[in-house]
DNA sequence: GAGCATATTGTAAATTTTACATAAAGGTAT
DNA sequence: ATACCTTTATGTAAAATTTACAATATGCTC
């Protein structure tokens, strides 16, 4: 099971990888992942893996891949499911664990070269990211609970690397009615201070059990 | 390994499931599937189930889930890749296979318990099915290759559960300029023969390579 | 050639999307 | 306190798309 975790800082998108410091892979950088135990359903991995690295819990997670060619691993057979998580910058504490060096946030754009087909498992990730993200607004779970239109606006540039015209973006998702005004300013900005908004994650459920999509192109 | 293969008949969307002759689900139904051969890759599995119970090559598969419960099977641990497969009803022969008692097509509103958990992969199949037609023509693979904008229009309805308008849908599929017109008529028909048009697969790839989708609600 | 069943087609209204620029707010520097 | 700087916030008109809606055309059967 591997795990491409996302993370927006600033402007770039990122992904959490780790270094190996045992093994036939010592000294090499992989995704997190780990062997499925006999006693644990599948489904249940993601979460562990993500509380042992960040100590958050509930965090959204996907699975988007399989991936088993008799060679993607040297020494074994190995078929991994691949799933992407999304966490926010905002609260997580990054806790190596005994088997790793070092635990990086590394930009998507400029992902070193990984252990096994890694890279390509990344790369499918972002795929089904930039598909996903293009029909529902997931990206909020990289967001601070509060958080800016522009912020709002600048995740989607920033995953899907392209430009929004903002007043077009603002009109359209404030009509969809899924966020809610905060009515509290950002603090210590030293210019305007832009309006917080949270998610609306009932709204958008309902909306969504119905057929709704917020497409972005 | 299992997989969904879906079939149109009539008005009917179908799943193909075969009963089991021996072993200890003898007499129950299940998804046709089958255990990862160590010196096969996984993405080759449901093509070579798919080859050996229908006699068809290249056909449409896609994975859709990864089901690893611990339990899900009675008697030992077993993870399973889901697929789903689109086949045309045109041109396949069933092949019962050795170990199979029985192969059937059955209506997807109507499958009997199955054995394990096929039944809720049959449920995730249809949604993924559902979600992802509803962004790509995927369903012509359903289809015969020659088929009628009536043909196409209730396939989109029979597998969506909707009503469209026969007047939009035709402008809007005629408008995207992804069929082609191949000027036949369809035969033996007791009314005014209608059309037939063919799937223009390289210009749908085309256009799905530049980020487009053909939305459907 | 009348009848029947399905195929085929257009238009106007409503909605959504697009393109585009200026004013407002709040802090900083003088 | 005022001018300045940076970012936030907002409206309108044109274009494109979607929606609602019904009559005619075609080809076979009797």
């Amino acid at each position: 099971m591997d795990c491409v975790i996302f993370g927006l800082e600033g402007d770039e998108l990122k992904v959490l990888l780790i270094q190996h410091d045992e093994g036939p892979v010592e000294g090499q950088w992989a995704l997190p992942g780990d062997y499925v135990r006999f006693d644990i359903d599948l489904e249940e991995m993601p979460s562990i893996v993500l509380k042992q690295l960040t100590g958050l819990e509930n965090v959204f997670v996907e699975l988007f891949d399989v991936l088993g060619k008799i060679n993607r691993v040297t020494h074994q057979r190995v078929i991994t499911a691949a799933y992407f998580a999304l966490i926010s910058t905002e609260k997580y504490e990054l806790k190596k664990g005994l088997e790793a060096r070092d635990i990086k946030w590394m930009d998507i754009h400029n992902i070193p070269k990984l252990i096994y087909d890694h890279n390509e498992i990344i790369n499918r990730g972002y795929e089904a990211l930039k598909l996903k993200l293009r029909r529902e607004p997931v990206g909020v779970e990289l967001l601070p609970r509060q958080f800016t239109l522009t912020q709002f606006q600048k995740m989607y540039e920033t995953i899907l690397d392209i430009k929004l015209d903002t007043r077009n973006f603002r009109k359209k998702i404030l009509k969809e009615d899924i966020l809610i005004d905060t009515n509290q300013k950002e603090l210590n900005v030293p210019y305007r201070a832009p309006n917080l908004y949270t998610f609306n994650a009932e709204k958008y459920d309902t909306l969504k059990a119905k057929g709704y999509f917020l497409n972005i192109y």
